[in-house]
RNA sequence: GGGCGAGUAGCUCAGUUGGGAGAGCAUCCGGCUUACAUCCGGAAGGUCGCAGGUUCGAGUCCUGUCUUGCCCA
């Protein structure tokens, strides 16, 4: 804010004038004190003495407080208790006295003197102007200053003293602290735990007045004489009264409301039918788990720990999980007032609730706060059309038969495609359990896009067509477990799916979540599927290279170390040529094939080589380069690896099973290596 | 001034006791292949803010520093 620093002189009692400097100079009208700081040895000899109030001729006495800058302005202080906090604590300190000049409505009143009536800029202007008149201001300079002004109205904030009520929160804090550290409460994440405790150990009592035009007015009635009556009910109040004064009376009750978390911290018990002792307060209080923002930490979830240990005696929840804060896209907290905030209706009506769902899940990893997720949106709907046309193949396959998981599961996708549905609900189930919802959901968004979509589906399209019942057991499986699995992050897709397979029990919302069965892991098959992705990747990246036209068919050669995976390739020789648009293929085992043809372009990959035939379409110097480039960062590689195997310390200090690694890495690149080498040495090179 | 985060591919961010740098989007190339063009296939892209230190080995641990955000005073 741009504002001026207003120089005043105060005329010392002991002569001469003292200078100090006020962003706000109409309230020297409300100065009961000058304060300066104890150790500034340019006012040291000043303490104890006093000034004189210009233009009113108050007397001030001149005090030393620790809370003074003696870098700011002149280093003096000039000390209106009714109208600055700080102030008021210097005033309290003292025994000042609090002259209030302002009138409810930002006007001065007659404590003002001559300047009663006048409202605030209007009064600034006369202060300065007969300061200026009389000769106490010394100068105004231009400043920047930093006084609050409201989130609404954006009027500067006149601080004013007034009497408010509080709840004294020490006995209270207290036992909140109690309640987490010895563990019947648990932040997660835990660095919260930290905020908590500093905030309470520094409690400071809660205003709960608020002068605001509805509310719970505050339960407070005043007798004629401004007795207090704090009691339950205005007839508490009359009966208080009438004892107290021996005759009825009429009361006032105060005209305050409760500040709203007043009523929000009793939420966790009063909603369950407290004071009674219901069914509901004794089946759902304590709760286990809340789920909620840092920016209430303070205002609410503390408060509803201290409420429920003083009313009902126990925590209100086990553990609380704190989520990141989604922030706009310059990294600032949304609010209505500053108009930046956005409707998630809005964000429903573009992307869908599961979207918005899938996303914020998504987030929930990264950090304490979060720019609103966009391509995460995108990303969820665009999952989910996924998810929808998945099924909508399943179905389409199905017609109106619900197979059972057949006994006997023998091809490799079944067996690959089960393995990698048992990994996943474990991966999920745990990461759900430690609250890691992003990992979880990113575990789901692979298998289900990639493991099921682009790999078993279209491996096992054949088999669906031939009507294996076999391939329409395992498909219907893996989509109704991946349905259920689903269900927490996109609940209204999952139940829709759910609700077109004619699955029971009738809601997919009270199925039992899928258990994770450790007797369909196969690491063979996930090893055999990795080779032939592998087998499928190399050729179609050459194909992608050599800008094999898309309706060319390739007859690619593949030769594997392990002469254990012809069978596999054998077995998918169907797969392998529809995923990668190849008529004829042939598979070997050993370490070099001799009838290479001529033109051909070369894939290397972990456990075997691709080769294919590209006479018509491959230019032996870019094959040349491109196989040059790839030896050199294998050989890039190798070195690494072999330096850290020469290394002693390393052989010395490394556990076993890393150096062991390190030797399998080295074999590979050497392998890798040697077949690079023969490629370019076939090539003429 | 104190406390707590964040700085990794053009963008938004993952990376769980230290052991071969990842995803999505964007970009480039090629495809309407009968579930899906909100799609399929391929490619390119990073001295992990900077400087030290610990270690056989650091995006990961320690110290300092810069930038940035939030909370408190």
């Amino acid at each position: 804010m741009q504002g001026a620093l207003y120089y005043i002189r105060y005329p010392l009692e002991a002569g001469g004038l003292l200078s100090i400097a006020t962003t706000r100079p109409e309230t020297m009208l409300g100065d009961t004190a000058i304060a300066v700081h104890p150790r500034d040895e340019r006012f040291a000899h000043l303490i104890g003495t006093a000034a004189t109030l210009p233009l009113l001729g108050r007397r001030l006495p001149i005090v030393e407080a620790e809370t003074v800058d003696p870098a700011f302005g002149t280093g003096a202080l000039k000390v209106t208790p009714a109208h600055d906090p700080v102030d008021f604590e210097i005033g309290k300190a003292h025994g000042l006295e609090s002259i209030n000049i302002l009138n409810p409505d930002g006007t001065l009143n007659a404590n003002a003197g001559p300047f009663q009536g006048l409202g605030r800029d209007a009064a600034r202007a006369a202060v300065v102007d007969r300061l200026k008149a009389e000769g106490f201001l010394e100068k105004i300079v231009p400043y920047g200053h930093s006084v609050g002004h409201c989130d609404r109205c954006d009027t500067p904030i006149e601080p004013l003293l007034s009497t408010q009520w509080f709840v004294r929160m020490e006995p209270l804090a207290h036992a909140a602290m109690q309640a987490v550290k010895d563990g019947r409460i648990q932040f997660v994440p835990d660095r919260w735990t930290k905020l908590y405790n500093d905030w309470l150990e520094n409690i400071r009592d809660w205003c709960i007045s608020r002068q605001l035009w509805w509310g719970h007015r505050i339960p407070v009635w005043y007798g004629p004489d401004g007795h207090e009556f704090v009691t339950r009910s205005e007839e508490d109040a009359a009966a208080a009264a009438r004892k107290h004064y021996g005759k009825a009376v009429d009361l006032r009750q105060d005209e305050d409301v409760l500040d709203t978390w007043f009523s929000s911290w009793l939420w966790p018990f009063s909603v369950m039918g407290w004071p009674d002792e219901t069914e509901d307060l004794k089946t759902f209080f304590p709760t286990s788990f809340l789920l909620t923002g840092f920016d209430i930490l303070f205002f609410w979830v503390s408060r509803m720990i201290m409420a429920s240990l003083h009313f009902v005696g126990d925590v209100p929840f086990r553990t609380v999980y704190i989520t990141p804060l989604v922030v706009d896209d310059k990294g600032q907290k949304m609010s209505k007032s500053k108009g930046n905030s956005i409707d998630p209706i809005d964000l429903i009506a573009e992307y869908g609730a599961d979207a918005l769902r899938l996303a914020m899940a998504h987030t929930t990893g990264k950090g304490r706060t979060v720019r609103m997720p966009w391509s995460d949106l995108a990303e969820g709907r665009n999952f989910l059309n996924k998810l929808w046309n998945m099924s909508r193949f399943v179905l389409m396959n199905l017609g109106d038969e619900r197979p059972t998981l057949p006994w006997r599961i023998a091809t490799l996708e079944d067996r690959y495609i089960l393995s990698r549905l048992s990994a996943t609900i474990k991966v999920v189930t745990d990461h759900l359990e430690e609250y890691s919802f992003h990992l979880a959901a990113e575990a789901l968004y692979d298998f289900t896009w990639h493991d099921v979509c682009d790999w078993y589906v279209e491996m096992v399209k054949p088999r669906l067509a031939s009507g294996d019942p076999a391939a329409r057991g395992v498909l219907f499986h893996v989509l109704r477990e991946t349905t259920k699995l689903l269900h927490p992050f996109v609940p209204f897709i999952t139940e829709e799916i759910w609700q077109v397979l004619g699955e029971t029990p009738s809601s997919i919302c009270i199925a039992a979540f899928p258990i994770s069965r450790p007797e369909l892991r196969d690491a063979n098959a996930e090893a055999e599927m990795e080779i032939l992705r592998n087998v499928a990747l190399g050729v179609r990246s050459l194909r992608a290279e050599y800008n094999v036209p898309a309706n060319a068919k390739t007859h690619p050669i593949t030769r594997v170390d392990d002469e254990s995976y012809l069978p596999v390739l054998n077995a998918n020789r169907d797969f392998l040529c529809t995923a990668t648009g190849s008529e004829t293929w042939r598979f070997e085992a050993g370490t070099v094939v001799v009838d290479v043809p001529q033109g051909s372009a070369r894939k290397v990959f972990v456990g075997g080589e691709d080769i294919v035939p590209l006479a018509e379409h491959i230019d032996v110097q870019a094959e040349r380069t491109r196989l040059q480039q790839e030896l050199k960062e294998t050989l890039r590689e190798l070195a690494t690896v072999e330096a850290k195997l020469a290394n002693e310390q390393f052989l010395a200090r490394a556990p076993g099973d890393v150096v062991e690694k390190e030797r399998g890495k080295e074999d590979e690149f050497r392998q890798k290596r040697d077949r690079l080498q023969s490629s370019l040495a076939s090539l003429g090179a």
